[in-house]
DNA sequence: TATTGACCTAGAGTAGGCTCTAGGGTGTTC
DNA sequence: GAACACCCTAGAGCCTACTCTAGGTCAATA
């Protein structure tokens, strides 16, 4: 038995609003949703599964030109495999490095705050932010 | 002696435009520039480490408005340490979810391209993702 | 002194990613 | 049969963070 939902049903199943699911349909990120004998969309798991791993890569910074790309290519079958897999393989690549940028960061705002440790413990301004 | 650069000079040392840098002042990102007689912005070295660390933090996704926020802090001197350090600890963590979410997001794409692996050897679609 | 290049302000325009409005249809419930 | 929740399309509007244009000033150089 494979369940089947209405849109409102299905923004609620993946977090996002209705106007969104929308959207994203018309911007080509959700392959073939069908549509009842009112006109109304039908999502299956598959969808549900598919949205909750775009919005996966949207929150990692894959932008909404990439995911139409992979869902085209999804859409094509198995002669597109290669294509999809080098494409996730450079996104995984930017992810990588955007951990690399935050561990960065995180050690920039620990010095910063060591800085105004100091700053508060010496009742004066350090001369260098090094501390 | 304290180096003085006129905007394009800083532009170039903090790796942004020129018209970037006037709207960042513009939007209260950066203390205290200084006018030369003929009424030209003149930057110095602590303008280029403020660069430096408020590139790094909009990097991390820390908003202009939050910046804006420590930048007026720090121009109200060692009253605002406090305050300043409780903004970067909550940026600080709010990377440290990031970073959570990024590792998260790589072992999805690992387990796609598993997915993809698996098709391709067997030539036909597995039937679940979890290889 | 005329040209050139870098600078100035005010404000318009752009890109990405939604978010919402207007006007109207569908279908189940009392 | 009417009320109510939920759905539809087309398209306008919004927010963030820039990015660029127009029209003009200033200072070092030829």
């Amino acid at each position: 038995m494979s369940t089947r939902y209405h849109i409102g049903r299905f923004a609620k199943l993946v977090d996002r609003s209705v106007h969104t699911i929308r959207w994203y349909e018309a911007q080509g990120l959700i392959p073939a949703v069908g549509r009842d004998a009112g006109g109304r969309r039908v999502y299956e798991d598959e969808h549900v599964e598919h949205l909750l791993f775009l919005e996966r890569m949207r929150r990692t910074g894959m932008s909404v030109a990439e995911i139409r790309r992979l869902t085209e290519l999804s859409m094509q079958g198995w002669r597109t495999l290669e294509a999809r897999k080098s494409l996730l393989k450079d996104h995984r690549a930017a992810i990588e490095e955007n951990v690399a940028s935050l561990r960065a960061a995180i050690d920039d705002i620990d010095a910063k705050i060591a800085f105004y440790d100091a700053w508060e413990r010496n009742k004066r301004r350090p001369r260098k932010e090094t501390a």
